[in-house]
DNA sequence: GTAATATCAGAGTA
DNA sequence: CTACTCTGATATTA
């Protein structure tokens, strides 16, 4: 059943979510939600492979500003429940109809028989934009962009966790977008022909509604985006941007020209099929050859990593060369548009095309150093790469993913286990795994992090349920295939070859030296002779990863295992990189922790670390 | 088991 | 207010 306090945002959730920038505390990347009160997290410092760095200087940037998000006085409100009359669209008006496949008409999850109306959400006076009016501590539209489009993220996935204990609608994307909608948290609301600021080719998408709030795509659920636009002194209605989702099918290698199928033709609410018309997406996009306009292109695949899902890639700027009418299947007259890629462009859709054959055969990855870096100790292969300079490797190391501990794991405090049979569920107060992570499940079904928790723990051997169980995911390892790659000007770095979702887990740092105990400040990540890929991790002022300690084999909350996740979309061959924390926290030890000039050379740079 | 295809509730914009 | 749409989740069938 539904209840409206589902939809309804804890302030401080939100307020946190919202903080994806530098803002209170710099060494809590992770817009997910966690509670500001803790002290148990402490940010990380890591003591670097040697010869990691070079020498140079981070120009340190003061950011300031605001992101374009004004207060909100309230969301809208809603009725309880709503009786839906005779407009059922199925009910009459239908041509003869075949037996077919799918499932018949009124069976939806909750039965309803198409009926009776979930009611819609209500975001009652929550007044985000006052707490939100902090998210942004930069005034750079690349951060903005990201902290909008990290928050629609971490929304969406909190969302999803607390939709799933009750057994409301899943559509969390949906939900997400309400409230950021209502609380005017998005970027480059106002439609523009041509590049929209702090969106880059190859940036990707699992869901229409980021690109809505991120200024890029406006339409919902449309394919094209239209606006109407002065050239001279006449105006025409443009087409601005298109969201080519392979409905239509259009086979194409080639990833700089597309073809694409104008809108309408199939209503959705009648059987009938008719021509399409010169109207809306489709006159816009007819103007568009005429005036020659360019056209952003976001391109949809099938994302080979989630069943039902959708990977949307940012492709960057088209234009219109020919338009055509053609006789469909179905024998209806449709439009047709080919648009070519102006030239100059990074690759977008080519990079995550060119990745996804690597990753169906290794072998086709040139340039290789060495295949597997990891010497068989992971599932997958880790590459050595160098398309920069000459070195031909990094210095001697032992390559283990096993972590050393201070006591042997036997002598340990166990981890207490649940009880269920198969896998653990959503919304089972019995699951002691629940119960200890404070009621919800930490991973989504697809195993991204929901939101960032002091401590994550996984079900383990005490366990009833299978290895299959949704709360085991970094004891399984890393599932990426990584590539330990020469960067132009910080030694080695790390990337891999699948795009990332926010929240995904990586890899775990391998061997990290902590105290006797584990001691909130800091974690020391000794990476000198030892260690996995994570060692070869880069330290970023802006990054992409953050780390988060996870138990699952034992129960002594001194030492956890430290898992990296992914803190925001990460396109393929995007270096991975954390936050190695402030410097100047306390070190102890071999004192090798000395102030380094930075290379993040990203905008929020603080020079050291 | 899995791939295809159906339903259905949707949100933003014109 | 309504129509429109290259959604996304899920159930059912081939």
């Amino acid at each position: 059943m539904y209840r409206a306090s589902n939809f309804i945002p804890d302030p401080n959730q939100v307020l946190l979510d919202a903080k994806p920038l530098r803002s209170l505390a710099p060494m809590f990347p992770a817009p997910m939600g966690v509670n500001v009160n803790q002290s148990s997290t402490p940010p990380l410092v890591c003591v670097t492979p040697v010869g990691q760095f070079s020498a140079g200087f981070g120009a340190g940037t003061s950011a300031n500003g605001a992101i374009d998000a004004t207060p909100i006085s309230a969301y809208k409100t809603r009725s309880n429940i709503s009786l839906d009359g005779d407009d059922d669209p199925y009910s009459g008006n239908q041509t003869e109809r075949k037996p077919r496949r799918g499932r018949p008409p009124g069976s939806g999850r909750d039965g309803s028989n198409g009926k009776l109306k979930r009611p819609k959400p209500t975001y009652k006076n929550f007044v985000a934009g006052k707490e939100l009016a902090f998210l942004a501590a930069s005034s750079d539209p690349r951060d903005i962009v990201e902290a909008v489009h990290m928050t629609f993220e971490a929304l969406r996935r909190r969302h999803l966790q607390m939709d799933e204990t009750q057994d409301a609608s899943r559509r969390a994307d949906l939900k997400a977008g309400a409230i950021m909608m209502a609380s005017n948290i998005r970027a480059n609301s106002g439609k523009r022909v041509g590049t929209v600021p702090g969106v880059e080719i190859g940036d990707i998408f699992y869901f229409r509604m980021e690109l809505c709030v991120i200024g890029l795509h406006a339409p919902s659920m449309g394919g094209i985006d239209y606006m109407t636009s002065k050239f001279g002194n006449d105006e025409d209605s443009v087409a601005i941007c298109i969201v080519s989702a392979g409905g239509y099918e259009n086979d194409d290698d080639d990833t700089d020209v597309l073809v694409y199928s104008g809108q309408g033709g199939n209503s959705r609410n009648t059987e009938e099929r008719q021509d399409q018309k010169l109207e809306r997406g489709n006159l816009a996009l007819e103007r568009s050859l005429h005036r020659k306009n360019e056209i952003r292109v976001v391109r949809g695949f099938k994302d080979p990593f989630c069943l039902t899902g959708k990977i949307y890639i940012y492709d960057g700027l088209y234009k219109i060369h020919e338009s055509w009418k053609e006789k469909t299947r179905s024998g209806i007259n449709c439009f047709k548009y080919k648009l070519l890629r102006e030239p100059g462009q990074r690759d977008g859709a080519a990079l995550w095309k060119m990745t996804q054959k690597w990753i169906d055969d290794p072998a086709t990855r040139g340039r290789v150093l060495l295949a597997d870096l990891s010497s068989k100790a992971e599932t997958i292969p880790v590459s050595l790469v160098n398309e920069v300079d000459h070195e031909k490797g990094p210095a001697h190391f032992t390559y283990t993913n096993q972590v050393k501990y201070v006591r042997p794991l036997s002598s340990m405090k166990k981890l207490q286990g649940c009880g269920c049979q198969s896998v653990c569920l959503p919304g089972d107060a019995s699951c002691a795994c629940g119960q200890h992570n404070g009621g919800d499940l930490p991973y989504s079904s697809l195993g991204l992090l929901s939101c960032r928790k002091p401590m994550i723990y996984e079900c383990g051997e005490s366990c009833n349920c299978s290895t299959n169980c949704r709360n085991r995911v970094t004891q399984k390892g890393p599932r990426l295939h990584f590539e330990v790659f020469r960067t132009t000007n910080r030694g080695w770095g790390l990337r891999c070859w699948e795009p990332v979702r926010a929240g995904s887990f990586i890899c775990e740092a391998s061997t990290y030296v902590s105290a006797d105990e584990f001691e909130p400040l800091p974690i020391k990540i000794s990476a000198k002779n030892m260690g996995n890929v994570s060692r070869f991790m880069n330290h970023s002022c802006s990054p992409n990863v953050f780390w988060q300690p996870v138990q699952y084999d034992h129960g002594d909350d001194g030492h956890p295992h430290i898992m990296f996740f992914a803190l925001k979309h990460i396109p393929p061959m995007t270096e991975l990189t954390y936050d190695y924390g402030v410097a100047g926290a306390e070190s102890s030890g071999s004192g090798s922790r000395r102030t380094k000039n930075c290379m993040c050379g990203s905008q929020n740079c603080r020079g050291l670390f």
